[in-house]
DNA sequence: TTGTAAGCGTTATCAA
DNA sequence: TTGATAACGCTTACAA
């Protein structure tokens, strides 16, 4: 079934049907209605492949996923998910590949062979060498998150330092004066994840300005790794009143060691941090958060992307996200006086 | 950057190229070696869309998700990760397609423009009207889920009915008499979705089976639903000591619930179900669970479509996956004699 | 061992 | 208002 099947039908030429379909040339009415009625009854629809040879764009995006192997948080699913139906939207289809993992067959696929017309790279690093790639190759891109240098790159990120600094901030003005930072796990970070090494900056910042005493640890994505992570903070920090975190998954984790060790949140201890409103909802108590608005991301990396491909030689352009921190009831003052945590978790 | 120019500056024909890159003839070693010069030179890879037009197949697959704004659980999202990982392992490109609320571009484009060699269809619903599009486009696919009659089709499940069956003779058999199922969302359940219905079916057939009293229940796909209907539960049916679920994002909210209402688990009330293991270890005390292998199910998946699609009147196949029940801690011998749950829940 | 040329299904230019 | 035809970049039969 293609478009010369429809002519023949017809009784057309092949270059008439197309432009009944695409409306670029007038076609007399009755003459579009035949060619219409054989359509329908065909269901022909042309061809993707020899239309995007022919027009030289696939109306295709790549989306540069994590490598399956690390599960993807929710907020990357988040950003998947809005991505997908952001294209959808605007008849664009998707194309997954899953990348980080050093060599990688899909991403050079998608890169080398002309198959999408723009990408959108998840998970940068501050020194990522995809970037340089894409940009060798002349393809359209736009980053969720970005590098450490200004790279020419269109980008969308969620500002972690402005947020975890003002987070810290929160819980100073609370009284709090030793406080912790849950970040990522220690591979990511240590393979330059920009959103942890972010993290850091606003909280050493906000810990100087402040006069406060900072204790940072890394964790993994995971519940039990919170927990654990707390448990072992509480043990070595007695003085600790409060934490702020950028590790959503760790979050009921971190709820748990609390309840575990008799510690009523917020009374005794303040919790608060940047993650998906639904992991903040779920807290218990809910959580003073930055809500990350990881749909409207996903959103706008698809605008951004569209502008790109559009105008490729345009100025690259950031968006840098600073959310509000919605108050929620996971925040209180500094508990006062002796009898300190530990006398109580233990009474 | 085309294979035309390739040719020219390597002083050969385009076909020379051509066979030099596929092998499919030979060419002589220094030429070889003149034409791979050039093309490491150029960083030349051949351009997709020309080649699928002129091969007749795309070297994609498509995925077909359910929209995003449901947002995915766990297992899906395994689901896609696994596909997608598989997929790329044998070179083959996946395409993203959110479909399931009725009309639907991304959908309509993916089966009837040839932009992919076959698809995976998750979330089928019992009735599925895309398996009939399917099928008429002739466009080989495998679902991960099944419809209620047997279509001629290839697809992928687990055993709903019969897990629930054995989770709840695994709570007859320590004792309980009067247990719940939680299962899914009403709209899900009253959509035609396949793992709800086929959980009911074999909850009824184990509690008729053993002359348990059984309550079932619906509950959306969160914790906080699973809260809820937990809390109502046991409201409802104060001698009510064993739940069984199939709704594993409801796990952390029934897991509170029984906190809450001080009911130690499992000396006081069993959990069990089926779910992801990440779940199931997550849960406290760990959950008695048959583990779900959504990630070698993605994988399956792909295989049984590689198939299908190297050959397409090959009878389909059907695999349908038991996993056995992983005995954790979360379930023991029903409570024996009064006071029942409800005056320990009020001391 | 290599080259020529047809053809995949479109779109769009040029003629009529 | 419509039709013939070239072209997109590739693979592959057929020739040499």
């Amino acid at each position: 079934m293609n478009i010369g099947e429809i002519a023949r039908r017809a009784g057309v030429s092949r270059s008439t049907v197309s432009y009944a379909l695409s409306g670029k040339r007038p076609v007399a009415t009755s003459t579009r209605r035949r060619i219409q009625d054989v359509i329908n009854e065909l269901g022909y629809r042309p061809n993707a492949t020899a239309r995007a040879l022919k027009e030289g764009r696939t109306r295709t995006i790549g989306l540069v996923i994590p490598p399956a192997g690390n599960r993807l948080t929710h907020m990357q699913l988040d950003f998947v998910a809005s991505v997908v139906e952001a294209a959808a939207r605007v008849d664009l289809d998707v194309l997954l590949s899953p990348s980080g993992g050093g060599h990688d067959r899909s991403f050079e696929r998608l890169v080398s062979e002309s198959r999408v017309d723009g990408v959108i790279l998840m998970e940068i690093r501050l020194e990522d060498p995809r970037v340089g790639r894409l940009q060798a190759a002349g393809l359209p891109f736009v980053g969720i998150g970005h590098t450490a240098g200004d790279h020419q790159m269109s980008w969308i990120d969620v500002d972690y330092a402005g947020l975890v600094q003002h987070c810290v901030r929160h819980l100073a003005d609370l009284g709090h004066r030793r406080v912790a930072l849950v970040t990522r796990s220690r591979e990511l970070i240590s393979a330059g994840y920009g959103p942890a090494r972010r993290a850091s900056e606003g909280f050493e910042a906000a810990v100087a300005e402040r006069g406060l005493d900072g204790v940072e640890v890394p964790c993994g994505d995971d519940a039990r790794s919170g927990q654990e992570c707390v448990v072992a903070l509480l043990r070595s920090h007695p003085d600790l009143t409060a934490v702020t975190t950028i590790n959503e998954a760790a979050l009921p984790g971190i709820e748990r060691a609390l309840a575990d060790s008799g510690i009523e949140v917020p009374y005794d201890f303040s919790v608060t941090g940047v993650a998906a409103k639904t992991w903040a909802e779920d807290f218990r108590p809910p959580l003073t958060a930055a809500d990350v608005p990881a749909l409207d991301m996903g959103e706008k990396a698809v605008s951004l992307l569209v502008e790109r491909i559009a105008a490729p030689d345009t100025p690259p352009r950031h968006i840098l996200l600073t959310p509000p921190i919605s108050l929620r009831s996971s925040t209180a003052a500094a508990p006062t006086g002796r009898p300190s945590r530990v006398s109580r978790a233990t009474r």
